[in-house]
DNA sequence: CCGATTTAATCCATTTAATGGACTTAATAT
DNA sequence: ATATTAAGTCCATTAAATGGATTAAATCGG
């Protein structure tokens, strides 16, 4: 249900949509805010002192605009202050980043370890570890974090991540295995009658955990070539693949949506571990793939694509051709405005965007205006994670109230 | 962008949740409401007055509850003055219906023509003198038509018809040739300087029009078997899907999207008008099905199998399992909640679900904990009209402020 | 059967946050 | 130097919600 508005969430809202605006017009003054939100000045005046407070927006000196009149002073997102921490946890890496208001990358970490072969308690035990590292690191640039996300390669749910297979991972809570990671460094002492209200709202969570390929679709949205309206596709063993629509992911009604790996490609094909036959993972994933091209890495079968290899091109030929057909039936349903091809899709882009294309053309160009474009990932491995750390980031911009009232970041003095 | 909230849009958001809980909670007391909705009881004692006067709720009577305290006054819904008219133009016939704030039906029309052989002008006339019927019927109820939805069987965009095939028409411009239908029976004398302000915000638009695909899945969503998510098969000529997520269709990036006919069923089956190959509309679309049962209507398939015509089984066999072929990607991509069998594939639905429901569990039960349940259409060619009015309903109860500022409905007195 | 209790709804003073116009400030144009 | 223009702030006002007190209409208990 849509919810109430009553005076202090009206302001948050406000204060979220002036934000936002910041966000998108780049450095703005005051009385431009006002014109695009249809605020009056006074009101943006009041909102924006509350950001500056915050350490969220910043003035950026002088915005003339070689008019006359008096200038206006410029204001921006500031990246002093507020950040967030973005985790991944895969097959055989670990990795975490931190991005700041600005979606500026502040710094990275990854440390290669096969996970397949640890506990899920000892692989979360190596992740607080990296995380409270970065969290260090961040603190010590004059960053608060003010929230984070983990990545997995697996549908979760609020928490609890159903099943991962690729790690061996069967409902492993991790909410609580982490929770405590983004605690202040100097805890406020409970128990004493505490001078603010305890607050009735509890504050938003400060780890929240999501599926990989979700997350790689968003890092795509706003650190990469993504545009309001793709379809992501992040092949690794399996194929997945995150939409955008208007700038939301689409989750369908269980958070399953986007299984493009098992779109049929060809009813009676060679059988899948889904208990179906001919799925697009059968002809496209990394496995089935490197078997056709006869190779043992994608580096590797790179090399031999470069060398001029008839199997390996005939493979990629192949494989281009089912995602071709995938995509065609996920045209058809989702519409969508541009395709990104992104993980092991991404360093074969020169072999495999071709049969893609001619064979989406075929199909689509008949009934469509518009075939989607097909662009490749500019992100590369680090998708996931700048999308959980975007994620983070993306919410606080939305509703700065609930990231000030979860005792954000008050002015430092 | 969302949009800053100043105190009027407060008021009129307030007023929108106010009543979406009044027709979500049946009949529902002030206390309730200010409970549910976490605004004061004075609050929305005052909203209530509002939709009280404007004819949009009424009181019920006394909601005694048997426990003891003073009991509360029941307001529900009232169905006796706001009232919306959903049209539709199909291949051959024309229909009218008027639903009030209730979603009761108060009154349908249908006329049988055969709108292929007439021109897009003329066509529309027959649906301006059928909806002048209807309006005029209405009236005579005690009703005001707030507004208006007609559905065509093609895509459109902001009342541009693109193109419709099976009528024919290509790029028709719908909204200004009905446009003033819906004006009050003695409009006011412009000119004068009129009363209230001359509100600098537009009314919104009376007549809107709508993919009858997409306005049938909402018309299940609101009188039909749809539960918040599902993914609604409205097989006529062609195939076409509606997503229904959390209440709200599912469009894509270009309003294209559910095109369930041509996803790909088998990659190198038999040519199809979109281009490609191996399309569900040439397994399990209207003609591939009647000339593989070697029937002529729908209406004689069923007879023949009800006599249980060799023929006639086989083909719904092997349409259903196409069609579960091509359910079984859009489940992977879209994960709806249910899948609702509507359109031709209502009348088949007890030849056709078995096979379906077979190949979809054989291929999707093994990654996914619930296949999608699948049911019926309950409301038949009725589907899309009622969605059209539906959906004027829908947008009145979301903000109700929009419909009175455009000259809704004083208090008549 | 009457008073106590309980819950519904309204009344009214108060609070919050936005508005709108006046005012101040800092530029460019003449 | 002065006029003009636009940005930003100040302040009194207004819209709409809040919270507590009050009135209304039931049931419960003796």
């Amino acid at each position: 249900m849509t919810q109430a508005v009553r005076h202090d969430s009206m302001r948050a809202r406000n204060l979220g949509v002036v934000l936002a605006e910041v966000r998108r017009s780049g450095p703005v003054t005051r009385a431009a805010l006002a014109e695009i939100t249809g605020l009056t000045k006074t009101t943006v005046s009041k909102l924006v002192a509350d950001l500056l407070e915050a350490g969220m927006v910043a003035e950026t000196g002088a915005a003339s605009r070689g008019e006359r009149g008096r200038p206006g002073t410029a204001l921006a997102l500031s990246g002093e202050r507020v950040a967030a921490l973005g985790l991944e946890v895969n097959v055989d890496y670990l990795s975490a980043c931190v991005v700041d208001l600005t979606l500026s990358v502040r710094l990275r970490r990854t440390q290669a370890v096969d996970n397949r072969a640890a506990s899920p308690v000892e692989t979360l035990d190596n992740v607080r570890r990296l995380a409270r590292e970065a969290v260090d690191e961040a603190r010590s640039l004059g960053l608060v974090i003010a929230g984070s996300t983990l990545a997995v390669p697996g549908p979760v749910d609020d928490g609890l991540v159903h099943s991962a297979p690729n790690l061996g991972w069967r409902d492993v809570r991790v909410g609580d295995l982490l929770d405590d990671l983004l605690a202040p460094p100097a805890p406020p002492v409970r128990g004493g009658p505490s001078p603010q209200d305890p607050a009735a709202t509890a504050p938003p969570p400060l780890l929240t955990v999501d599926n990989e390929a979700n997350l790689a679709a968003l890092g795509e949205l706003w650190f990469g070539s993504g545009r309001r309206d793709f379809l992501h596709v992040s092949g690794e063993i399996g194929v997945g693949a995150g939409l955008v629509v208007d700038g939301a992911l689409f989750r369908g009604a269980h958070g399953l949506a986007g299984e493009l790996g098992h779109v049929i490609v060809s009813p009676d094909g060679p059988p899948c571990r889904c208990g179906g036959r001919g799925c697009l993972e059968q002809y496209a994933g990394q496995e089935a793939l490197l078997r056709a091209a006869g190779a043992g890495t994608v580096e590797e079968l790179v090399g031999r694509l470069r060398g001029g290899d008839i199997a390996a091109l005939a493979a990629c030929e192949r494989a281009g051709h089912a995602l071709g057909l995938a995509l065609t039936s996920a045209v058809h349903l989702f519409d969508p405005g541009t395709i990104v091809l992104g993980g092991v899709f991404a360093p074969l882009f020169p072999w495999i965007s071709g049969p893609v294309r001619e064979t989406t053309a075929a199909r689509l160009t008949a009934i469509r205006d518009a075939v989607p474009e097909l662009a490749v990932s500019r992100l590369g491995a680090d998708a996931a994670t700048l999308g959980a750390a975007g994620q983070v980031i993306h919410r606080i911009v939305a509703d700065p109230v609930a990231h000030l009232a979860a005792g954000g970041a008050p002015a430092p003095r």
